[in-house]
RNA sequence: GGGGGCGUAGCUCAACUGGCAGAGCAGCGGACUUUUAAUCCGAAGCGUGCGGGUUCGAGCCCCGCCGCCCCUACCA
């Protein structure tokens, strides 16, 4: 059968659903519709024939007599899968289904290979993510989860702009990786023979952005760690940045809850959620509580990150956590809160004020002498994203580069590196400002109950499949 | 990288303490003018992720490898 290289479609299952929501049984309306997608069920019986149609917005039961049905015998052989376009009248059948009776049809694509069980479906969570392209017809779930992650990406951008924010784009590409501590990709250009790493966050070049004179900006930023892979983890992954100028982290903090808030109330509803059968109320205002109060609520203990070394070494050792000589004080209080604390944490709550020590973009806290002005939020048990004060001034920024780069040249592979064009951006005048990094992935998680990033991702990191077809 | 679990037909799943590897759906042939995971009849399809080993006999036990899932480690 000819394949052709257009077919024109005026109407779609769910709208047709939608508009014809009370029809009698056994009528027969006068409306001519063009509808295409899948096959997806298919009862024949003798003179008879009834199929399930399927596109993008839903399904919709086709309906074939034999005696007014064109090339009944090759319809009624179609398979399961099968792309066919139909043209007829809208009508109901005598149990009172919806139906397009097929007055004319048009193959447009075989399905050479079996589609899944038409009930079961696909469940090998692998088989699903590698072949999307069959578990988004045969999942509701998949096909929900990541149409929801189109309206958060749309809602957001929507929302931003309506606070003066604009959207730009900055290097994939990045000669000094910077923004984060996390360990880069590295790839090679060969006309500039020159490594280039890919991005691990858009922080610096944004950051150039505000010294640049524009006040709101943000990037949804797809970004790349070589790190493992976890249900909480992929390597490349999205992350929304936005720096706003005159601004603190105070300001981010409103930002974010209400935001969050936002897209819970436009996609479910209400700011009251469950995740994973818990209960999550994003409901602002979200807790603030710094990280040493929350240290003591988890622990009993009030540290300090100008305690003296050995005590805190004895305080990690006393609930079990591994430190190393390199550690300072910022070091040993943070990891004693991420291994004691941050897990137990289901929030929403921000996380306030982190160890200058780990936190090199982040300026001193106004008040907090060893700390600086940063939050992480915290919702369901997990870091959902990243914010501070900006450091503005050139020289602290070049001094906490260039402890950055003793820790590298010591070995740690996730430090950072001198940025001398950042710093020359600074010298120039940053503004104080406001900058926030929110993991979209995570958060899309959140707003869909999906256990999994890879549930939110379409084509997640996977060990690449030999020898199959 | 460590610990645990899993891998049977295109898909969903069976197979007692080792004893001839099965079913439903899909696909193929046939019956059937109001079905809804349509129903009924028939034929066909895998030799159990891969490679070794133990045994009269292995899907089940042992070793190695491959892949997936969960926990853990790094991070958002």
């Amino acid at each position: 059968m000819d394949i052709p290289y257009r077919y024109e479609v005026d109407a779609r299952a769910g709208a047709l659903a939608a508009e014809f929501a009370s029809i009698e049984p056994g009528t027969e309306t006068e409306r001519v519709v063009r509808i295409a997608g899948r096959l997806m069920l298919r009862r024949v019986q003798g003179k008879l024939a009834f199929g399930t149609l399927q596109d993008s917005s839903g399904r919709i039961q086709l309906f074939a007599p034999a005696a007014s049905t064109p090339a009944f015998e090759e319809f009624s052989h179609l398979n399961l899968g099968d792309w066919i376009g139909v043209e007829g009248i809208v009508m109901a059948t005598r149990r009172g289904e919806l139906s397009v009776r097929v007055d004319g049809w048009t193959l447009l694509a075989q399905a050479r290979r079996p589609f899944p069980d038409k009930w079961h479906g696909i469940t090998d969570p692998d088989t699903r993510y590698r072949q999307r392209y069959v578990d988004l017809w045969v999942t509701d779930e998949a096909r929900e989860t990541l149409l929801l992650r189109s309206k958060v990406f749309s809602l957001t951008r929507r929302w931003l702009e309506d606070r003066n924010f604009i959207e730009v784009e900055t290097p994939t590409f990045h000669p000094i990786p910077g923004g984060a501590t996390a360990r880069p990709f590295t790839t090679h250009h060969n006309a500039l023979d020159m490594d280039l790493y890919l991005r691990i966050a858009p922080e610096l070049y944004l950051k150039r952005l505000t010294v640049g004179g524009l006040e709101r900006v943000f990037e949804i930023a797809r970004v790349f760690r070589n790190e493992g892979l976890s249900p909480r983890h992929n390597p490349e992954f999205t992350m929304l940045e936005l720096y706003q100028a005159y601004a603190d982290y105070g300001d981010m903090m409103e930002l974010t809850e209400s935001l969050v808030a936002h897209l819970a109330t436009e996609l479910r509803g209400t700011t009251k959620l469950t995740y994973g059968g818990r209960d999550l109320d994003l409901t602002p205002p979200w807790r603030r509580a710094t990280m040493v109060e929350l240290i003591e609520e988890h622990t009993g203990l009030r540290v300090d990150v100008r305690q003296p070394v050995d005590e805190l070494r004895a305080v990690l050792d006393e609930h079990g956590v591994p430190w190393e000589d390199a550690w300072g004080g910022g070091k040993l209080v943070l990891e004693l809160y991420e291994k004691t604390t941050e897990s137990a944490i289901w929030g929403p709550v921000f996380v306030l004020d982190h160890p200058k020590e780990v936190s090199p973009l982040a300026r001193d806290h106004r008040e907090v002498p060893g700390m600086v002005e940063r939050f992480e939020p915290i919702v369901a048990g997990r870091e959902l994203g990243n914010a501070f004060s900006e450091l503005q001034d050139p020289v602290e920024q070049r001094a906490t580069f260039e402890a950055q780069a003793a820790y590298k040249a010591a070995g740690d592979d996730e430090a950072m590196a001198v940025d001398e064009d950042y710093l020359r951006a600074l010298e120039y005048g940053l503004p104080p400002t406001g900058g926030l990094g929110i993991g979209m992935d995570r958060l899309v998680m959140l707003l869909a109950d999906a256990p999994t990033i890879r549930d939110v991702i379409l084509f997640p990191t996977l060990r690449p499949e030999q020898d199959r077809g």
